[in-house]
DNA sequence: GCCACCTGC
DNA sequence: TCTGGCAGGTGGC
């Protein structure tokens, strides 16, 4: 790779040629069910070793349509002589299908046309958008289709072999261009295929006319010149059959399409979704490769919580049916009566009517996505769309959708691949109803892309008024159906309710799409009915999921009004929504992880444990699940006898800092901690981790929630990265893990230096505090000075360590209990030390008492860019729910500034980065850091941005510092 | 489904 | 009175 640059690959499967072939290469084998699964099972083989090998950035996989096509209306005896299909066989491509949905790749058929026409059209539209492309197929006829850009693989005996054909490989095979395939066999003719040719030639013959003169047509030019009377003969007599069967061998180019190449991109599957086909086949050997790939070191045992397709609905039905298992409590039933009387309020209509229910509609419009509870990997059940009249649900996955064909024109808003934006856009024609079958494809799988046109459409248009929950989880899904918003800001106009819900009401958590109705128009009797239709599956939860966006619409207004009375209009529309958009492109892009790196970590770990636990064994003198705290804190608190340091409700503590301090008495103890640490990283890193590995991208696509803390802070999570070990060695060595996505590029970590107690310097304007940071000192060990009343430079570790305790335990809200058991000294002596803190920074315990005061005044307390957090409990008559609102009045402007502060530091850095046209990318945010890779070259441009942006994201009294590394994996960039 | 525990900032 | 803020994941029960 010299300029860096990856041209993007295309693979395009023969299905039905792949099938037939490993039908007959694969031992007939059937399933517990007594199903025939051999053709899957070498199918389901290719997949995975082309995608190994391959590591295409696209697929689709073509079938014939097992119907006439254009060829037998040109020649009716087409494919005359072919045997039927096995039985055995012709169950076995419907399973075929389901398993390339549970891989997540795009197949169609059309109806007039065969997979090869499919084929040589797309792969037509893949070279002329500079992708490189990839046929298998078992079928010589494609390797007409090979060019420069083009390979043609051609399966041997079984399927998993591979012949790979350039066009030098053609040549040196059949002595032919790759174009001349198609007269060799206007020649010779395709018995197969009932294709005639001209009798009496064979393969030789038709190579040598074919060297001599290049093509049918030439040949037929100089039929005099031809040595061989009765060949003369028989090419004169039958060149019209000639001309035919050249004509029935040439592949279509031009099928009209309705997808372009961007509905073939290919992301990646969910390793649950294939493991789940694969038990259900019963392929248990490929299970284990699939596993072996992704570095599984366990089985996934899981069932329970496996994930569906259709997790919405499938959760839903599994309720509904405990429910009628439990003994049916009637009042179900009588929720099921009310959402029966509402039903006619409703209409549900089908995919085809979305452009026309869209058309319907008037003022601001409500819309809402069903099944998006995963939104990296579920598919859009459906969307309820509505006014504060109207409802409607429109179904998406409805199966009927893929037995039609549908054409719909272009839309402005929605986005043309890059790659077509190079001039690779697919034929396009419209096609109305009554023309079905007129050679309109029917996408199988995505016509999603297409059908949800008009619903884009909408989505992109500023004209129109709109109410979404979760715009982030909508952008985010789109892109996993092959959509993408052309417009920079899709959405940008659409108020968000979940993020304005979570603005108005951040100390309540996560707010679920009630939260927001219910915050806005308090009297919505969403506690009745609605929740009522949300316990049932299908039809009433749409029904209910309608409503839902009907009450969501009315309460548009109302929530603008409340951002705007509470000063938090510009901290929705100027940080959380464009954040939004910054996040979803750092969940989509994902980051790369080193499996095998991670594997090799894995079986290090594998071998201690296994050492430790012997050990433990034998020093407790008997054999027990160390795991569980109750067995433990039995051998080590009655069997062995050590005192018992702390108790927790159900029993004997057993935590780090209680074993700690009874290691000195035991080397058990020990062995313990040390065997926690490393079973924590097996589990919740190693195997947590691989679990989370897309492949063959073999990137983590994590979730981050933007309205999930009180503070304002993101988290992350499926996984969480933003709790990825680094304090202990054994474990920050799993950063090595984490590495750039392409060769010679970089890991750059910009962290914020002490941004918390900068911040308090800035709040509480505490004179020596803010000195400490004017004057760039280490800001420990200044504390430590002032607390102990010694020179800097006698500061000794010892002090700074506790200076270091003293400082965070301010910004906590710290006691001298808890500083105590921090630093395991006397309460006094903590008291002592919180004391002379106070005494030498008295501008922060004013700062500490004004923001109790403010937060006493208001009921709220708020950050530097007015966001918000309520606390109730800053009146209580409960002492310690008194103490807990008190010290989040003192610590949450702290934290919650500083997530303000990343905030807009990422908006700027992605602005930045996009205006200055680098391909750095974003990759996580842990809260004061931020990670980027770029191309080596970039490094130096993208580090001055990132200090940049994150050092001028809020402008404070004291400076800001931030700290930057560079590496080749996170793990270098210390 | 809760608890205890451990990981991060 | 009973003890420092904010998170997510795993395993036991």
């Amino acid at each position: 790779m010299i300029d860096g640059f990856k041209r993007p690959k295309l693979l395009l499967i023969d299905g039905n040629s792949v099938l037939y072939r490993a039908f007959f290469a694969v031992p007939l084998l059937s399933n517990s069910q007594g199903a025939y699964t051999n053709a899957v099972y070498g199918f389901a083989q290719m997949i995975l070793n082309v995608l190994n090998q391959e590591k295409p950035t696209h697929i689709a996989v073509a079938f014939d349509k097992g119907k006439a096509t254009f060829r037998h209306q040109i020649y009716e005896a087409y494919k005359g002589k072919r045997a039927k299909t096995p039985p055995e066989l012709s169950g076995q491509f419907e399973m075929a299908r389901m398993l390339l949905d549970q891989f997540r790749m795009r197949y169609l058929e059309a109806e007039d046309y065969e997979a090869d026409d499919l084929i040589g059209t797309l792969a037509r539209v893949g070279e002329e958008a500079d992708f490189d492309v990839m046929i298998v197929t078992g079928d010589k006829d494609l390797l007409q289709l090979v060019s420069e850009r083009v390979t043609t693989c051609l399966t041997k005996k079984g399927t998993t072999d591979l012949t790979r054909y350039d066009p030098a490989g053609v040549r040196e095979r059949f002595s032919l261009d790759p174009l001349q395939v198609i007269d060799l066999k206007g020649l010779m003719g395709d018995a197969s295929d009932n294709i005639p040719g001209v009798p009496g030639v064979g393969e030789k013959t038709a190579i040598k006319l074919l060297d001599e003169y290049g093509s049918v047509e030439a040949v037929l030019d100089h039929i005099d010149e031809i040595s061989g009377a009765k060949l003369k003969e028989r090419l004169r007599e039958h060149c019209e059959l000639a001309l035919l069967s050249k004509r029935l061998a040439t592949i279509e180019r031009d099928v009209p399409l309705t997808l372009t190449l961007d509905d073939l991109r290919f992301a990646g599957f969910a390793l649950e979704d294939v493991t789940a086909a694969f038990r259900t086949l019963e392929f248990k050997s490929l299970l284990t490769r699939v596993r072996d790939w992704q570095g599984i070191l366990q089985e996934t045992t899981q069932v329970g919580g496996q994930h569906s397709l259709f997790a919405g609905d499938d959760t839903l039905s599994t309720d509904a049916h405990t429910y009628r298992e439990g003994g049916a409590p009637s009042a179900v039933d009588e929720r099921a009566k009310e959402i029966e009387q509402i039903r006619e309020d409703v209409r549900i209509a089908s995919l085809d009517e979305l452009s026309e229910v869209i058309a319907s509609f008037e003022g601001p419009i409500a819309i809402l996505a069903d099944g998006l509870r995963r939104y990296h990997t579920d598919r859009l059940a459906g969307v309820a769309l509505a006014t504060a009249d109207r409802a409607v649900y429109v179904k998406i996955m409805a199966s009927e959708s893929s037995e039609r064909s549908v054409s719909e024109p272009p839309v402005d808003g929605m986005a043309v691949d890059r790659t077509l934006d190079q001039g690779g856009a697919l034929p396009h024609r419209e096609t109305d109803d009554s023309s079905v079958g007129a050679g309109a494809l029917a996408l199988q799988q995505n016509a999603f892309a297409r059908q949800l046109a008009p619903l884009i459409e909408l989505l992109c248009d500023e004209t129109r008024e709109k109410i979404v929950f979760d715009a982030k989880a909508w952008r985010v899904a789109l892109h996993a159906h092959g959509v993408e918003a052309a417009s920079a800001r899709p959405f940008a106009h659409a108020l968000d309710a979940l993020l304005g819900t979570y603005l108005l009401r951040a100390s309540e958590g996560a707010p679920e799409l009630a939260d927001a109705i219910l915050y806005a128009i308090p009297e919505a009797p969403i506690p009745e009915s609605l929740y009522a239709a949300r316990e049932q599956s299908g039809e009433p939860y749409q029904i209910g999921l309608a409503l839902w966006a009907q009450w969501l619409s009315r309460a548009r207004e109302a929530m603008i009004e409340q951002l705007k009375s509470k000063n938090l209009w510009s901290l929705y529309e100027d940080v959380e929504v464009p954040l939004s958009y910054v996040l979803a492109d750092m969940e989509i892009y994902g980051v790369k992880i080193d499996a095998s790196r991670l594997k090799a970590i894995g079986a290090e770990l594998a071998i201690e444990i296994e050492q430790l636990t012997n050990r433990i064994y034998e020093l407790a003198g008997t054999e027990f699940n160390i795991n569980s705290t109750k067995q433990l804190g039995e051998i080590l608190f009655e069997r062995m006898g050590l005192p018992p340091v702390k108790k927790t409700k159900t029993g004997y503590s057993t935590s780090a800092d209680v074993l700690e301090k009874l290691a000195p008495q035991s080397e058990m103890v020990t062995e313990i901690l040390r065997y926690r640490m490393l079973t924590k990283l097996q589990s919740t890193y190693i195997e947590g981790l691989l679990r989370e590995i897309r492949w063959p991208s073999s990137r983590i696509h994590t979730s981050f929630h933007q309205a999930k803390t009180a503070t304002g802070r993101l988290s992350s999570e499926e996984p969480n990265l933003q709790n990825i070990p680094i304090r202990m060695e054994e474990g920050r060595r799993l950063r090595h893990a984490f590495v750039p996505s392409q060769d010679g590029w970089k890991m750059v970590a910009a962290d914020y230096s002490q941004v918390e107690l900068r911040i308090m310097a800035h709040l509480s304007r505490d004179e020596a505090l803010v000195d400490a940071f004017m004057t760039g000192v280490d800001v420990h060990t200044r504390t430590a000075s002032q607390v102990f009343d010694v020179p800097e430079s006698e500061v000794t570790s010892l002090m700074r360590r506790q200076a270091k305790a003293v400082n965070f335990g301010i910004i906590y809200g710290i006691s001298d209990f808890g500083l105590s058991q921090n630093l395991n000294i006397s309460r006094a002596q903590a008291g002592a030390f919180i004391e002379q803190y106070f005494a030498k920074f008295p501008g922060v315990r004013s700062y500490m008492d004004q923001a109790v005061k403010f937060a006493k005044e208001h009921g709220y307390t708020e950050t530097v860019l007015g966001r918000r957090r309520d606390l109730p409990g800053i009146h209580s008559r409960n002492f310690n729910e008194r103490s807990f609102a008190e010290r989040t009045a003192m610590n949450t402007p702290i934290q919650g500034t500083a997530a303000d502060m990343i905030k807009v530091a990422m908006i700027r850095l992605a602005e930045r980065l996009r205006a200055d046209g680098l391909e750095a990318r974003m990759l996580l945010q842990v809260h004061d850091e931020l990670i980027v890779e770029c191309p080596a070259r970039e490094v130096e441009m993208v580090s001055l941005h990132m200090a940049e942006a994150m050092e001028q994201a809020i402008e404070l009294s004291v400076p800001l510092r931030v700290d930057l590394h560079v590496g080749d994996t996170w793990y270098d960039a210390k």
